[in-house]
DNA sequence: GCGACAG
DNA sequence: ATCTTGTCGC
């Protein structure tokens, strides 16, 4: 039922044990263009005190329509530290995709994928893990260096870490502040910044994680 | 020692 | 992320 791990591993890890962790995990990142990205499950997670809520969204990206939703509740007990997100939000993620009645073709997470420190942002973890394609769209910089983009939408600039491409910062939408596109797991830079634009319609972020954000805290 | 720092 | 209402700016 639903998307499941091929593997898993502790999650009670001290801080350097889950570098270390990352580390290993970014050896596992594929590039490929997916055979299909149809449809697109967009995922985000709130939190309040030790209580989260995990939302997946799966929207359908030509028919730019909502095939599926489930959220679900649980602890969230890693505290939050600059580079270890994952380690905080994965656990509940997979608890929300495990709930999924269809498989989507594509991961979209709110986040960053390999535009980290170790190249283990959270969509690359979870795509890791699920041996999914992944790709991650975060709302600011966590790492690496660039240019600023051009003001209209569908303009971006690279995201570097001294010569190699980390990512890219993308203006979804005229204007406006832009976001961080990164690969997951199983995906290309340029496949990533295209489905995200795809998936844009007329807010900042694209839909499937925009509306999982708002199904998360709802 | 001083910033920077996804969500 | 979360705490929270009105309000500054294009």
């Amino acid at each position: 039922m639903g998307l499941t791990p091929r593997f898993t591993h502790p999650w009670d890890l001290s801080p350097a044990e889950a570098q270390a962790l990352q580390r290993k995990l970014a050896r596992r990142v594929r590039f490929e263009v997916p055979e299909r990205m149809e449809t697109v499950a967009g995922l985000d997670i709130s939190v309040r005190g030790e209580q989260g809520r995990a939302a997946a969204v799966v929207w359908h990206v030509d028919r730019q329509q909502v095939l599926e939703h489930v959220a679900v509740e649980g602890t969230v007990s890693f505290p939050y530290v600059p580079g270890l997100l994952s380690f905080r939000e994965v656990p509940l993620l997979l608890q929300a995709l495990a709930q999924l009645r269809t498989t989507p073709d594509v991961l979209m997470v709110d986040g960053q994928g390999l535009a980290h420190p170790r190249r283990c942002g959270l969509a690359t973890h979870l795509g890791v893990l699920l041996d999914h394609p992944a790709v991650g769209v975060a709302k600011s910089r966590l790492f690496g260096r660039h240019a600023e983009p051009g003001p209209e939408k569908g303009s971006w600039a690279p995201l570097y870490d001294d010569g190699e491409v980390i990512g890219a910062v993308v203006r979804t939408r005229t204007g406006v502040r832009p976001v961080y596109v990164s690969v997951g797991h199983r995906m290309t830079l340029e496949a990533a910044v295209a489905l995200t634009l795809r998936c844009t319609t007329r807010y900042r972020l694209p839909e499937p994680t925009r509306l999982a954000d708002q199904l998360s805290r709802a």
